[in-house]
DNA sequence: AAAAACCGATTGCAAAATACAACCAGTTTT
DNA sequence: AAAACTGGTTGTATTTTGCAATCGGTTTTT
C-alpha cells in the first residue's frame, strides 16, 4: 500500500505523471507508435537508459502500461498502453493546447497538434478508440 | 535564454509544470482562493518553506504568477495568477477527471470536482473568467 | 561457425532536486 | 514591551536524476 500525502485529485494525478519523463514516453506511444525500449531511447529529448528503465517500471506498477514478449523476436519486449494510460490522452492534449498558446513550439509539431485540437472532442475520442484497438488485447 | 531539449508541446509544458508541487500551488490559488505565502504553506500536502519559496520564484519567472505588495499590510505579499496561469485550469480539470476515474480520491474533493466537470466546458470557462476578474489587474 | 550488432537492461559515480529543521529581520498585534 | 506573525534563508540529509560504461543473451551479418 502506498502512503499518499493527500487524496486530492491533483495530488493523486501528479503522483503518477508529475515528473519530466512519464508523459513524454506516453506521448511517444500515442503519437509516434513506439513500443520498444530502443525506440523510446531514441526520443527527441534523449532519455538515459536507467531512467527509461525506471519510468517504465513505475508506469507498469501504476498500470498505465503493460508489457509482453514480442511474438517475432525472443529478446524484444512490447510495451503497450492500458485503458488507464489511454485515458491520459485528454491531459496530453490540454498540455499541448496550453503550449501552443504560450510556448515556443516547433512549427511542425504545432501543426500536428493543432490538427487534432481543431477536430474537437470527437477527434480526440476517435484517436483514443484507435489506441484502444491497437493497445488493448481483447 | 533557456536551453530546451526539444520544442515539442509536451516537453515545453512539462518544463513548467512537470514537478510535484507547481500545480498544487496553482490549485490552491484557483480553488481555495489562497494568495499569501503562509496560506500556501498550510496546504494539505504540507510543503516546506524553502521549496515553496523556490516554486513561487520559478512560477513568477515563467510568468504563471506575479506578486505585489498587500495594500493593507506592509509586510504581506499577494501572489496572483496571470492569464497564462489561469489558462492552466483546463489541464487541472483533466487531471481531476482522470483521478476521479482511476485514483482513490477523497469523497468531498470528488464531489467538488465532479460538480465542475458536470457543468461541462461552459462551467470551466465561467470559472476562468471569474479568476480573470479577481487576479488580473485592469 | 565466428564476428558483429542489437536486445533490455544494471552498475557506479556525479550532480541536482527535494525534504526537514532551525533560524532571521522586519511588522503587526496583544 | 512582549508576543506572534510576515516572507523568507541557511545548513544538512536524503532522494531523484543524469551520464558513461558495461552486461548476458539473441539475432544478424560475414
Amino acid at each position: 500500500m502506498k502512503a499518499y500525502k493527500s487524496f486530492c485529485p491533483q495530488y493523486l494525478a501528479l503522483d503518477v505523471i508529475g515528473d519530466k519523463w512519464s508523459l513524454l514516453i506516453i506521448r511517444d506511444m500515442m503519437l509516434e507508435g513506439k513500443k520498444y525500449f530502443r525506440e523510446f531511447l531514441a526520443s527527441k529529448e534523449s532519455i538515459a537508459t536507467n531512467i527509461l528503465s525506471n519510468r517504465l517500471k513505475a508506469l507498469e506498477a501504476e498500470e498505465i502500461i503493460y508489457k509482453k514478449p514480442d511474438p517475432d523476436h525472443k529478446q524484444k519486449i512490447v510495451y503497450l498502453l492500458t485503458e488507464k494510460g489511454i485515458d491520459l490522452f485528454p491531459i496530453i492534449m490540454e498540455n499541448a493546447r496550453w503550449s501552443l498558446k504560450y510556448q515556443p513550439v516547433d512549427q511542425n509539431d504545432a501543426k500536428e497538434a493543432q490538427a487534432i485540437l481543431d477536430g474537437g472532442p470527437m477527434k480526440i475520442q476517435s484517436i483514443m478508440e484507435y489506441l484502444k484497438r491497437i493497445h488493448l488485447d481483447n
